[in-house]
DNA sequence: AGGGTGAGAATGAACGTTCGCTCTCGTATT
DNA sequence: AATACGAGAGCGAACGTTCATTCTCACCCT
């Protein structure tokens, strides 16, 4: 039947597409954008440029395909946050998982990601509507946690959603370029610091 | 004289040096390490290649050149921190400093800098005496603050040197990429809140 | 038989770098 | 004082390489 021999063929189609991106995302942690290859791409995902090329039209493309998986991915954690009870532990969970030694290297691009969006406008277009997305969801996150009492409500939600943003990729940077910081196994402690900025002041005993 | 003579042809050679130094930098700020061609390099300095090339042996070693400088503008102005009596304020000071709008740009490359360096091991070699200055001395900041009492001396000054670098290279990245988030402006009351997460706690009052 | 698939050589552009040459100018020789 | 010389600065075409991409053709599978 044309329909299940249709579905077979879709079915290696995704497969093959899969098998590249997994094999450019290995280069790309590896050398960086600029620093892989098409060569090394298809060495890595054991394909000729001529077979590579029935299945995205160009290396840009599958640059944008990554970034956007990993952008997807990064929201998809952030998702999951949402419904911890605790902000500060949630958003420390998070991290627990960006910054996971074993995991499929979500934070692995980042650096490279950053740097190259803020030059190229596509990708930078790639990235908004992910940023936007995440950006929304700290900042309900706060206004949440306000409303709760974990944190001051004198506080910004503004401010605070940058510097929480800021505190974020900024770890991620560091456990990048600096392994032997053990910035995951500080996390905790991170949290605990950060849950005291954020904490109401202790009012004054006056009943 | 001769040595008149020469100290002419010295200065000379520095003031070519600089001004290939300079376009460089224009240009790598502009279109990133790997998007600057050396043509572009050549015409941004209104040089020849070959003229370029008397004066630095290879593009790797024009960016080390810049890289350098430009971790040593960050070391400087970290320097002078240490001169503020109080700790957060000097580092917020600092931060200002580096994102300034119309400053030489000594952040406008960070971005580009960290991803390189994250995998060209000449670049983290070149790097890697500037970060470890800047470490200590904000180590060495913390345990003055703790014995002044600013900063909390439960806190494990590693922790917080961590944390700090995390938060001024998010920073750094931040203002980089969303240029709208006024990230500088924002600096004294993320200085606030780090001084409440810094802070001592407030004791029982108990004479 | 023929449409989808793959391999790998081929292509042209762009890159970093070099080469051969000219020009400038301070110094030494006369 | 005038001339010849040489070192270094500068130019821009050219080199060899590498890159992303395309072409050609053989090979399935049905």
């Amino acid at each position: 039947m044309s329909l299940v021999e249709t579905h077979t063929q879709q079915d290696h189609r995704n497969e093959q597409r899969q098998r590249i991106l997994s094999a450019a995302a290995t280069c790309f942690a590896r050398d960086g954008f600029h620093g892989t290859s098409m060569q090394k791409v298809c060495a890595e995902a054991s394909m000729s440029p001529g077979a590579l090329y029935r299945y995205f039209p160009s290396k840009e493309a599958i640059i944008a395909a990554i970034v956007e998986n990993e952008r997807a991915e990064r929201a998809r954690v952030f998702d999951n946050v949402s419904r911890s009870a605790n902000l500060i532990e949630g958003l420390i969970g998070c991290m627990m998982e960006f910054l996971a030694d074993d995991s499929a290297s979500c934070a692995e691009l980042s650096p490279e990601i950053l740097a190259e969006a803020s030059r190229n406008p596509k990708l930078r277009e790639i990235i908004e509507p992910f940023e936007e997305e995440t950006r929304q969801m700290i900042r309900a996150l706060i206004l949440g946690a306000q409303q709760t009492g974990e944190i001051d409500p004198a506080i910004d939600p503004d401010d605070l959603q940058v510097l929480f943003s800021a505190i974020g990729d900024g770890l991620i940077l560091h456990r990048q370029m600096h392994p032997h910081w053990q910035v995951r196994e500080r996390l905790p402690t991170f949290g605990r610091l950060i849950a005291r900025m954020v904490a109401p002041p202790v009012k004054a005993t006056q009943p």
